[in-house]
DNA sequence: CTATTAATTATCACTATACGATAATTTTCG
DNA sequence: CGAAAATTATCGTATAGTGATAATTAATAG
């Protein structure tokens, strides 16, 4: 009986501020809305001491309080997207490319960043069809599947990666990059000579992409930019030529930042 | 010299959770990039603390560390973001009603949504014109200009009018909405009873729109949808006939809401 | 690949402050 | 306007957050 089972595991040890965030983590698509009780309940914790958390993340615009006590997500993750968008130069630049890779193509393009440990779509443009994927900005990406993924992973650093494989030498064999850390780096060391990869059905099953890295001079942050279509589509168009129109498209994202140097905004010196 | 000048002045009294939280208004358009050293020194936190509360914003994604310990906005924002647009039902159902809008009259259409104590766009569709208000979702907007605000305001209950008006009294007078509670009512009596306001430069210069309410039955959200354009543009259109067009898609919008009853999705209750 | 420096975390004693049980209050809804 | 629910205040106690310093890890250069 020493087990207590539902909750995950190291909830408790964990400073305040950590406990009061993992609050958002509730929140999703199946479950918009929750009552403080129900969050109360759900996270172990007492009433005042959920209510004072609550009231902390309805302060700072992360959750509002709708009618009848039912607390969702607040407006302030809206505006701070926002401001990701803002100041995000990548997007800037980007869009454009990208809206002239759909005209030629007909396909969907996408740009995925990698931020932290996950991969996300930053962007879409749709393309001819509407596709499944109509979704937009923000869905997270699983790491190892997909076209977008492998590009950006193909152009880390190797101890970033050693340190990954390392952390996820499970999910990657599972995935096909590689039982042990050589052929996985092997692998990815292919990808980036190539420039470019192109996956058919690997993350939905009628879909396929090309993708190709954005490679920026000491950016922090690794982009990739992807065409994606109708894995039926896709047979009709010529593979070697969308390749390459995928990877200019890559190389004109990145030569326009270059040109935006200088812009780097930091926070003011006072 | 007793003035500590820049600090928002109740820094110090909020709890830890507040305090952490409080390090996300540092991050903006204008400085979106910030070092562990400087938020502590403009936060007067002791470096441990400071590592702390970046430690825990970094473990839930709302911040990212980028190279040479450069900080800036996560990816669970951009996710999180995702999660609201994917579980609000009136993104769903008004969009299609919007692009028609759009057709139609060639202007841009804006969704705009009373969250807790603010108004903010919460979609956009593009019309004929680009038009400079070309950013999209999530620009936060001020509460007593523009035409989405006063017919939102409008339809609010008195009591919370009320409260709002002894809040702000200040600047509902400064936008001329009324120097007392009686005229501040009166005036939004009279929005409601027409069903719809014109703005003409009231936000941006050369912008007009008018904005229709979105009456959803017992909803805890208040939206409004407008039509945007130049006013240049604006006075070769036929006012009344936007104001009709404008009306009919809010209406249009709440019946939708209305007919996709009973999906209002709450917490599992296990 | 190793040395040097910067960035981040651990240690630890101390005290502030977050915690829970209950009560008072405010808000909501009929 | 009154009853029920939702939220906050009170308060003693003990936890856990805090800052100064040191140790460690990661980044950068050579």
């Amino acid at each position: 009986m020493i087990d207590d089972s539902t909750a995950t595991a190291s909830d408790d040890v964990r400073p305040s501020v950590g406990r009061a965030l993992a609050l958002l983590d509730l929140f999703t698509v199946e479950a918009p809305s929750w009552t403080a009780e129900r969050i109360c309940e759900e996270r172990r914790l007492s009433l005042p001491t959920g209510y004072r958390y609550i009231r902390e993340l309805v302060a700072a615009g992360l959750l509002v309080r709708g009618s009848g006590g039912h607390y969702s997500l607040g407006p302030r993750i809206i505006a701070l997207d926002y401001t990701i968008r803002q100041s995000d130069p990548l997007l800037r630049v980007a869009v454009p490319v990208m809206k002239d890779l759909v005209r030629r193509t007909g396909c969907a393009c996408v740009i995925s960043t990698l931020l932290g440990d996950q991969i996300l779509d930053t962007h879409r443009e749709a393309g001819a069809e509407p596709l499944a994927l109509a979704y937009g900005r923000g869905r997270s990406r699983p790491m190892f599947y997909g076209a977008a993924p492998k590009v950006i992973l193909a152009d880390q650093p190797a101890n970033w990666l050693h340190r990954l494989y390392d952390a996820r030498a499970g999910e990657i064999a599972a995935a096909g990059m590689g039982d042990d850390w050589t052929p996985f780096r092997r692998g990815l060391a292919e990808i980036r000579r190539r420039g470019f990869y192109v996956s058919r059905g690997e993350l939905e099953a009628d879909l396929s992409a090309v993708a190709a890295p954005i490679r920026m001079a000491a950016e922090d942050t690794q982009s990739a930019v992807a065409l994606v279509t109708a894995s039926e589509r896709f047979d009709l168009l010529d593979a070697a030529q969308l390749a390459a129109l995928v990877r200019r498209g890559g190389e004109a994202i990145a030569a326009a930042m270059a040109s935006e140097r200088g812009d780097r905004r930091e926070a003011p010196l006072d």
